[in-house]
RNA sequence: GGUCCGUUCGUCUAGUGGUUAGGACGCCAGGUUUUCAUCCUGGUAACAGGGGUUCGAUUCCCCUACGGACUACCA
């Protein structure tokens, strides 16, 4: 099994899982399923100050919801734990000792005020501090220091952080899966901190020395990384470890293209932006989240999966593992993709078409008896879906769809009512009300043809009978076949709606 | 500002040194539905701009413009 994948998704428990988030680690998935490898997923909870304590197993949860199985993980079993960075603590410390004794790091004593003053002097002149070659021979270091002053310092315990020692002028050539060859030249880059005064590691440290103890063979991770990409090189270079391979995946952007997709686009725009809801713990604010928006999770996975990804062919609809069998990081495209919510409704459309009428009419009934109160047989819920379903995108939907089964119209929609309810309407549905009080069987191929029958003999147009008649079943001129609705309501329901109609629209 | 990344219909995208630049969503029209929606058919619509290289560039190279990410003792 040498050589064989190892990928990881490692989020940040600071918070619900981003969409963007979600489709990293799908991509993850599906490239780890692809090459029969082993998904990880790491908890990267170095900051401790950011830490959100149910953010974990939200991230766990919507990775469940969406069939995304972890194959290693906290609480899974695995040979390379524990895979919370909080639980690893005490190894990152010997790596970071190891770089400063080879010369890559050093310890830095400034703090973190007397650097914000340096930051915000030089920016009070136009320009920027950067901790680099440059700056870090005037400032409070090791390097600076004489090996004895740099230990007592450490002997009084006073705090420190250690930093990487960037190299000067070194013209870097880096690969990515998706974006082919890198350069990046070190001078522009800065010394950034491996270790934290606070005993933590930060995530270059910390990602660097888990995904080399972890084994991973290729890291994808979101775009945003690709400034960090040459100081992660350098790094497994310092310890003389082989780097693995790279693919940094575009942003999902908001849908007007400016930016990053967040948490307030799905506000502002009214979609989630979240897999499951999520309750913010401080603020106790909500996000809507797709599961519970009644979105499938095979609709969200295959519209996440085609946002910056394709298999060549005009295939749009794939399965779990039709994606695990098509996929591949290098088809992935480079530039962001602007979030469609249109599109995302069209895929949960054809989703929804496909789940049995038993299961809907199961979540339609529950539905109705949470929102609105009703209680409702099951045999007369399924029949309402069996005749809906085709028009509605969510469960919900059945509702504004076919409302009218559940209770009668109070008003009547002005337009529709211009439209459909002439002088001498009335009388013509007072006699139809006669007709259908004289019947006995509401099924549909029966009721059909009796009124169908009447209409011709009393030779008035259909238009004449059926718009006042819809109107007054419905309440407006829309929903499935009238003889449907007249079938499914019943005779007595039917003949109470037309003398509501006629008595209120004379 | 600096560094890096990117740019095909409004959106997601296919594609090639010579194509009528293809599909999907949306939109528009027609059909079905005596309604509305669904559905079906058709239509609208794109290679950011300028230089090269070339017999020929949307495709290869350069520049510009525009967009994005990063620029924390956050990830």
């Amino acid at each position: 099994m040498k050589n064989s994948v190892r990928v990881r998704f490692a989020p940040s428990p600071t918070g619900p899982l981003h969409i963007g988030g979600l489709r990293t680690a799908l991509y993850n998935y599906l490239f780890a399923k692809k090459h029969n490898g082993t998904f990880i997923l790491r908890i990267e909870d170095t900051d401790q100050s950011r830490y959100v304590e149910d953010a974990e197993q939200y991230i766990k949860d919507a990775l469940d919801w969406c069939g995304l199985s972890i194959d290693e993980g906290p609480n899974t079993s695995g040979d390379f734990g524990p895979y919370r960075q909080s639980e690893r603590q005490h190894i990152y410390k010997e790596y970071a000792q190891k770089l400063i004794d080879s010369g890559h790091a050093y310890y830095a004593f400034d703090t973190a005020e007397e650097l914000d003053k340096l930051r915000k002097k030089r920016e009070s002149k136009g320009e920027t501090f950067t901790y680099n070659s440059q700056n870090r021979t005037h400032l409070n270091n090791s390097l600076n220091l004489s090996k004895d002053d740099c230990q007592k310092l450490l002997d009084e315990g006073q705090p420190y952080v250690i930093r990487f020692k960037m190299p000067m002028a070194k013209q870097l050539l880096i690969s990515d899966i998706i974006r082919g060859n890198i350069q990046v030249r070190t001078d522009a880059l800065d010394d950034k901190i491996l270790f934290k005064s606070d005993g933590m590691p930060t995530y270059h440290l910390a990602n660097i020395v888990d995904d080399h103890l972890m084994k991973i063979t290729h890291v994808i991770r979101g775009e945003e990384w690709l400034p960090s990409l040459a100081l992660h090189f350098l790094l497994y270079d310092a310890l003389g470890w082989d780097a693995p391979e790279f693919a940094h995946l575009p942003l999902i952007l908001k849908p007007n293209g400016k930016g990053k997709l967040s948490k307030r686009d799905g506000e502002k725009h009214g979609f989630p932006v979240f897999p499951l809801e999520w309750k913010d713990p401080k603020s106790g604010q909500v996000s809507a989240g797709y599961r519970e928006d009644y979105y499938l999770p095979d609709a969200v996975i295959n519209m996440l999966a085609l946002l910056g990804w394709n298999d060549s062919s005009d295939q749009e609809i794939f399965s779990l593992n039709e994606l695990i069998d098509k996929f591949d990081l290098s088809r992935v495209h480079k530039a962001g993709a602007k979030f469609d919510q249109e599109k995302t409704e069209w895929f949960q459309h054809q989703y929804v078409q496909k789940v049995d009428e038993a299961t809907l009419a199961n979540q339609f009934q529950k539905w109705l008896k949470t929102e609105k109160a009703i209680d409702s047989k099951i045999e007369y819920v399924r029949q309402i879906v069996r005749i809906l379903k085709e028009r509605i995108n969510f469960v919900p939907d059945f509702w504004a769809e076919g409302y009218f089964f559940f209770e009668a119209p109070q008003e009547f929609d002005p337009k529709a009512l211009k439209k459909s309810w002439k002088d001498g309407t009335a009388e013509i549905i007072l006699n139809l009300k006669t007709l259908i009080s004289e019947q006995d069987d509401f099924s549909k191929e029966q009721i059909q043809p009796v009124i169908k029958n009447w209409i011709q003999s009393q030779n008035i147009g259909f238009g004449k009978v059926m718009q006042p008649l819809r109107l007054s079943l419905v309440g407006d001129m829309k929903g499935p076949d009238v003889f449907d609705i007249i079938s499914l309501l019943g005779k007595q329901e039917v003949v109470k709606r037309l003398e509501f109609a006629t008595n209120t629209l004379k």
